[in-house]
RNA sequence: CGGGAUGUAGCGCAGUUUGGUAGCGCACUUGACUGGGGGUCAAGUGGUCGCAGGUUCAAAUCCUGUCAUCCCGACCA
């Protein structure tokens, strides 16, 4: 490509709504354009990228013996009012309605879409497993759209659904995508690491996600260097703690005028925050569920959903708790509380002679203990992973990290098959519902964390495998006719041999030309100068800094080595 | 959805307090010089000041409403 006839510019000065290093770099390299909250155009030379992407997806899906077809994004109500998932998103989902008044949405993800389909295909046993796979936009109208693309309400994803007669035909299905994924962000030079997950409203037996570190990342991932234990932190199982137990003290109600909050109450006495109980309350799909955590501790919603299985978990309003506490929020504890179900952290099993509220304002009981003064409904462990917690497989330190999800994996089950009636006829004539199971990336998403993973203070540095052209000729002097020859005949020769490249004949000065060419992040460039007289050129990569004159006949046999090779 | 902030040229911003001809830098156009890391000089192009009402002789500026965007939080296959 000549870039005298490319549509691209770069921009010196950053968009006030650029936080993130990736997301600045995309935008000042001419790569995205924001339309609106959370949605992009992809300029040509983004655009490049984002194929390459979507490519080595495809062939590794391929490989996998995946299926390739499409489906629609414009979908109506009932696929998902038949799974119940058309509540579930809520408005998250982009619904309207068409102009008979028949609600449609926009599809956000298509499990009960390829249930339905499948169905009609799906008759035998003889005719799975099969497993098919669709590159196509996806929305979900997102509370807060941020990052550029890291989490945007247009998308494309690249979603697969596996169909198998069995569970064991689903570990099959599932353990080969999850080695095509590992292939895929291979090949994209994402490092990356595979954790176990929540499963959330997809339901099914269990998941993992792809993450790449960074600081960006909406993710926590909790992680172990001694055993390799990766887990999502909303996941990440919460051992008991081993408290000693001590003496049991009376107990004692205490008047702690306006300490309604655990920074208040250490302020207030002088225990440490671990020395009580805390009690939130939430309202579960209609009924008031007390959750009970040690003080310095934080729930874990996704893990007290999980535990309730419901579809909403949301705080108490504060009418809420007056009715179930008989007081101001901030001073609800398990002591006649009138809350319909009392769930309590494993961790206050261990604990003694703790301080809890007593269901009155400004008042707090001190020296409980649990069984002799109030017992929960339920034990469970409903707390977040904390740095410094024992790793639940080997008792080591556990670190927490941000992560950016690139890609997801569902052993689904039957949850769909049976909503959608996809089902087949086993070896006895017996009807079953299919095994089924979901894989996910997301290609924008993936494309930016590569540069979030690979840029330095001049702009993106691309790998060869996703990079939206391999090599950049620049003649220093466009005016130059010796130079620009040399340039032409490299140029020609590249591109005879099927080697992306770009060749920047603008008439600008070198400098600009340099500027432009790390900003965009090609990784090999010839400069064409002083010794073009001598049919010598300069060699540098844009991962180094180092610059190397040979002739042009060496400069081009060195690039398709590294890119052949 | 709660809290905070911002909307003025393609991008980054000043001007709003105290109402009085729409400004600066980058980019863009033309010319000259220049030519290996975003050059210099000169002359230019480009704006319903987010939108809708209102107050006023006069509104980017004051008032009301509304929309959009960003940040923090909550939430999220």
């Amino acid at each position: 490509m000549r870039m005298s006839s490319m549509l691209f510019s770069t921009q010196r000065e950053v968009p006030s709504e650029a936080e993130a290093q990736s997301h600045v770099l995309l935008i000042k390299a001419g790569m995205i354009r924001r339309l609106a909250a959370g949605v992009y155009a992809l300029m040509p030379l983004g655009f490049r990228v984002f194929k390459k992407i979507e490519n080595i997806i495809r062939e590794e899906m391929d490989a996998a013996g995946a299926q390739e077809l499409i489906m629609s994004a414009l979908l109506p109500a009932e696929y998902y009012q038949e799974s119940g998932r058309w509540d579930v998103f809520g408005t998250e989902m982009i619904k309207f309605k068409d102009r008979n008044k028949r609600d449609f949405c926009l599809g956000p993800t298509h499990e009960e879409i390829f249930a339905f389909v499948l169905r009609q295909e799906l008759q035998s046993y003889k005719s799975m497993p099969k497993t098919m796979y669709q590159i196509q936009n996806k929305y979900r109208d997102e509370r807060r759209p941020r990052f550029g693309m890291i989490r945007c309400r247009e998308f494309v994803m690249k979603d697969a659904y596996s169909f198998d007669v069995d569970e064991a035909g689903l570990d099959v299905s599932y353990k080969k995508m999850h080695e095509a994924y590992c292939k895929v962000f291979d090949r994209c030079g994402l490092e990356y690491v595979v954790v176990d997950a929540d499963s959330g409203a997809m339901g099914g037996s269990g998941s993992q996600e792809f993450m790449v570190m960074s600081e960006i990342g909406d993710d926590v991932v909790a992680t172990c260097s001694a055993c390799g234990y990766a887990a999502n932190s909303e996941l990440a199982a919460c051992p008991d703690s081993q408290a000693a137990k001590e003496a049991q003290e009376s107990m004692e109600k205490v008047h702690t005028p306006n300490a309604g909050t655990i920074e208040e109450l250490v302020g207030f006495f002088s225990y440490g925050a671990d020395k009580f109980a805390k009690t939130l309350l939430y309202n579960a799909d209609g009924s008031i569920i007390a959750a009970m955590v040690r003080g310095d501790r934080e729930i874990n919603e996704t893990k007290l959903q999980n535990f309730l299985g419901c579809a909403n978990l949301d705080l108490a309003s504060a009418e809420d708790v007056q009715k179930a506490t008989g007081a101001r929020v901030g001073f609800a504890g398990p002591v006649g509380i009138k809350a319909d179900r009392v769930i309590a952290d494993e961790e206050i099993l261990g604990m003694s002679n703790f301080l809890v509220g007593a269901n009155e304002t400004d008042y707090h009981y001190k020296g409980v203990n649990y069984k002799r003064d109030f017992e929960a409904d339920d034990i469970a462990d409903i707390r977040l992973i904390e740095k410094g917690d024992p790793c639940p497989v080997c008792g080591a330190d556990i670190e927490l990290a941000h992560a950016i999800e690139v890609g997801h994996i569902f052993k689904l089950g039957t949850k769909y098959s049976v909503a959608m009636g996809c089902t087949f006829l086993d070896q006895n004539a017996k009807e079953k519902p299919c095994i089924m199971g979901s894989y996910g990336i997301g290609l924008n998403r993936t494309m930016q964390a590569i540069i979030e993973k690979s840029y330095d203070e001049d702009g993106i540095i691309w790998p060869d495998s996703v990079a939206p052209y391999n090599v950049i000729i620049i003649p220093v002097s466009a005016a130059n006719e010796q130079q620009m020859a040399l340039a032409d005949k490299i140029y020609n020769e590249l591109i005879g041999l099927g080697i992306e490249t770009l060749i920047d004949d603008r008439d600008e000065r070198a400098g600009v030309k340099f500027k432009d060419a790390d900003l965009i992040g090609i990784p090999h460039r010839i400069t064409i100068g002083r010794r073009a007289a001598e049919g010598f050129v300069e060699y540098k990569p844009r991962a180094s800094s180092e610059k190397e004159d040979m002739s042009a006949d060496e400069a081009v046999k060195k690039i398709t080595d590294i890119l052949k090779g």
